[in-house]
Order: structure tokens, then C-alpha cells, then sequence
DNA sequence: AAGTGGTCTAGACCACTCT
DNA sequence: GAGTGGTCTAGACCACTTC
């Protein structure tokens, strides 16, 4: 097992007239090179003030960008010998993602059909889940997601009034946090539950499953970068068509 | 809905003779300050600029500090408008934690009963999962975990032959985890796939669970930090008295 | 216009790992 | 002892938000 060379001619290309911060600039083309493969899993990345020297930058610029991929969990730093790039295949870790997204990305031609979209009073349930008080306006937001015409899961979900406009078109037509986002909300964290429950008469006929099968239950409340509750949805998957799928990265 | 001004006279002491890092040192009395209430939900921190003189510290290093909490999820940077405080509770984010430790540490009184603990031949699932010939040498550990008595987990675990020693008497009395992060096994990644399915007559049997029962299955796999395989783990849980919880943060 | 965080520089010394 | 990352300093200019 002897140790890689380090990489030492690679050729970024820094552009110091772009608005994009140079640390980015060299990160982006760095995880393009491990990407890629010219930067093998395993090889050293070279000591960081040569690199700093040889790209005309400094050195805390350089960290910076070394850093951030550290975060991602694709490089290494060990004091001592060096920052090398991760050898096992990092996947994106658990993002709070749009079901939508997912499947999109995963190709599976997602489709929504948008059973109920109405204003109503909170009950006590919902009113506690979304922080506000019992009786206030709140968005109630049923929804089938379909795969390849077969339903996939079922989402109920719950959002303050006024906060957004759901044309239910549109809802069809995308996800709810992509409608979200463009009104200007950014998502900064949830509070996620994942279980498991067999299927009672009225959800086995909604999701063409038989009573009894096993369901995939998640309840989540999002909140915004002020802290505010922005939605609380419970949504129901059938398992036989469903997992999640994630990579955990440990905090050091 | 006025801003709150920033809280000014917080004492923060600084150790310099200190090995722990004076951004950490910072950090930490941050953190503590949040969670005590000094600093309120919404409050503004103070420029860092005014904060660095008054601790004598260089603007990165406050900087340093602030950031990680911003990682963290406890404070919010806004350009122009300052670092604020997080409004909602963050609880810890979803972390490669070891079952043992979480039941642990909500007062459950776990206890194990290993089934199984013995060295053969991998599989070809097994052997594949792991990233090693088939036929190699892995431990298989076969677990049952309860709480206050009763069944909750099984746990079906496969490791490389001679990556540690598993004293059965041992894993009785705590997890696999941190068993592993005692023999200098540092854990860097995992990635994991929840599902549900129904319980057979052996499974429910096993769990004292009835048949057809849900369960909810987790599948992972363990990486160190050289990207090595250490582990590979089926897991099955009564739904009935388990689920996941954990908070995400968006990556920005 | 004033104040904030975002980025960047050019150095310095220390702690750790390897040979 | 040589080489690496870890920490820290004292400045600088820019972009954005708010008034």
C-alpha cells in the first residue's frame, strides 16, 4: 500500500473578473476533477502553500475551497500528511429535498394530481404543529404523486395562509417547494419523522394497494431562515414502490 | 415586529494558554449562550468587527467561530443586516448515531441480547455489500435490542474479519459503535435505505410482534475515513414502537 | 450614507506525522 | 528534521441592506 503521488499538474482556471468568489471558482473545478476521475480516489492534492503559489492565491483562499469540499465529505485532511482525495463513492448526503426533485432526477416522470387545495380554519392538531393560533387560515393541500401512472405516495400537507399563492395547476405541474422557493421562501431546516403502519381500508384503495400492506409514514414541519413555520405535511408512501435513500456524513 | 437590539455585555472568557482553539473556546460559549437563553431567539449578535476588538481577537478568528454555528444551524448570517440568533429549537441534526446511544440518551434503558457473534465465509450479498472477496472471513453479529423488556430491534450486522475484536460480553453492555470508536475506528460516512414491509411469522415471532405486523427496515453501510468498508447492517424495527426522527438543514 | 457580512491578502507560529 | 495541516493576526476592499 504505498501512498499516491500527489496530483501536481492540474490546470485551473481562475477568473478574477467574475462576481464568483475565487475559493468557489477553485472548488467547482475541483470536485469537477474528482468528479471526473483526474483526481483519483486516494491521491494527495499537493500541500496547500504550493497551491496556493502556484494558482496566485493565498493561502486561507485556498483552505477555504479545500474546505468546503471537506464539508461535502469528498476530501480527507490528515496533519501531517496531507488532504487526499475520499476514496468510497460519496452520493449526495440527506438533503431536504422535494419529493418531486427526486424523482425527477431519478427519472421516474413524476405526475401529481392535486385532490384538494382550499383555505380552511386550523384544527387544534394543525394549529400545534404550525405554531399559530387554533381557528386561524390555513392552506390544506391533498395531493397524489404518481410514477410511470401508478400511485406512488399521498401528501397532506398544512401552510399558513397568505404565505403563498397555490395555483393548482402549477402544483400539478411541479412541487410545492420549487412554488416555495420562486415566492421568495428559503427553506433552512425541518423537523422529519419516519415510521412505518399497515394500510387501513380508505388508504389501501386510495394508493391500489390491499388493506394491510406496509406503508411508509413521514410527518415533517419546515421552517424558514427566520425561524418561522412555513409547512407541516404527513405524507404516506407505499413501501412496496418507496425507500429513502440517503448518505450521513459524521460531524467532526 | 421591531428587531431586537444586540445584545452588547456578554463575558465571554478566553483561555490562551489554552490547547483548545480560541475560535472553538468562542464557539462554545456561543452555543451555551443560546441554549441558556442569554442570547434570545432573534437577537442580534453584534457586528464582528466590535466583537473582535472587545475579545481581542482577530475579525477571522470570531468569524471562524460564528461560522460554525451558522453550520450548526444556531445562528443566521444576513449581508447588511447582521447575525441573528435561529428562532425555532434546532435539536441536533440527523447524525451517524449509533441506536444504542439514542436510546440511551432518551432514558429507554436499552438493553441487547446477542443471538449471534461468530467468524464465516461472506456471501456473495454480503461479500458484495462490503467490498470484498466472497468466501473472505466476516463477523456476522446477529442482536436483539430492547427497551424496558421488550423486543424493539433486530439487528443483523456484518463485518471484515479482524477489523476489531467483538466480545459478546462487551456488546451486551453497549453498542457496536462505540465499540468500533474504541478500537480507533473513525467513522466518516454511511449510507443508509429506510423501508417498511410486513412481518413473517419467523420476524414476528422474533420481535413479539404478530404476523403481518409493520415493520420498519433499514439497510447501511459504513464507511471510515480512508473510505474503507467497516460495516454492513440489516435492521429491523417494530413500527409499532419505533420511528426515526431527526432534524436536516438545507445546505446553502 | 452608514453599517453589515463576504471575500481576500501575506505573512506567522504551532502540532502532528513520517522517515 | 522535514513537511504537512491547524490556528491566528492585522489589515484591505467589495456587495448588500437599511435608512
Amino acid at each position: 500500500m504505498t501512498t499516491p503521488a500527489p496530483s501536481s499538474s492540474l490546470d485551473f482556471a481562475l477568473d478574477r473578473t467574475s462576481p464568483v468568489p475565487l475559493y468557489y471558482q477553485l472548488a467547482q473545478q475541483l470536485e469537477s476533477a474528482i468528479e471526473h476521475g483526474a483526481l483519483a480516489p486516494g491521491s494527495l492534492l499537493g500541500n496547500e502553500i504550493e497551491l496556493a503559489g502556484r494558482l496566485g492565491l493565498s493561502r486561507p483562499t485556498v483552505r477555504q475551497a479545500i474546505q468546503s469540499l471537506v464539508d461535502k465529505g469528498l476530501l480527507v485532511r490528515r496533519r501531517g500528511v496531507g488532504t487526499q482525495v475520499v476514496h468510497s463513492q460519496v452520493k449526495r448526503p440527506l438533503e431536504l429535498s422535494s419529493l418531486y426533485d427526486d424523482l425527477e432526477a431519478a427519472g421516474q416522470s413524476p405526475a401529481t394530481r392535486v385532490l384538494r387545495n382550499e383555505v380552511q380554519p386550523a384544527s387544534a392538531e394543525v394549529a400545534a404543529a404550525l405554531g399559530i393560533a387554533e381557528g386561524s387560515d390555513v392552506i390544506v393541500l391533498e395531493r397524489l404523486r404518481l410514477t410511470h401512472g401508478q400511485p406512488m405516495a399521498f401528501l397532506c400537507n398544512f401552510l399558513p395562509a397568505g404565505l403563498l399563492q397555490l395555483d393548482t395547476a402549477k402544483l400539478e405541474a411541479t412541487g410545492l417547494y420549487r412554488m416555495m422557493r420562486a415566492a421568495g421562501i428559503t427553506l433552512h431546516s425541518a423537523r422529519q419523522s419516519i415510521g412505518a403502519r399497515c394500510a387501513t381500508v380508505d388508504e389501501a384503495e386510495r394508493l391500489e394497494e390491499t388493506e394491510g400492506a406496509a406503508l411508509l409514514t413521514m410527518q415533517r414541519t419546515a421552517y424558514d431562515s427566520t425561524g418561522r413555520i412555513v409547512e407541516y405535511g404527513t405524507h404516506i408512501y407505499r413501501a412496496s414502490r418507496y425507500a429513502f435513500e440517503f448518505q450521513l456524513l459524521v460531524r467532526s
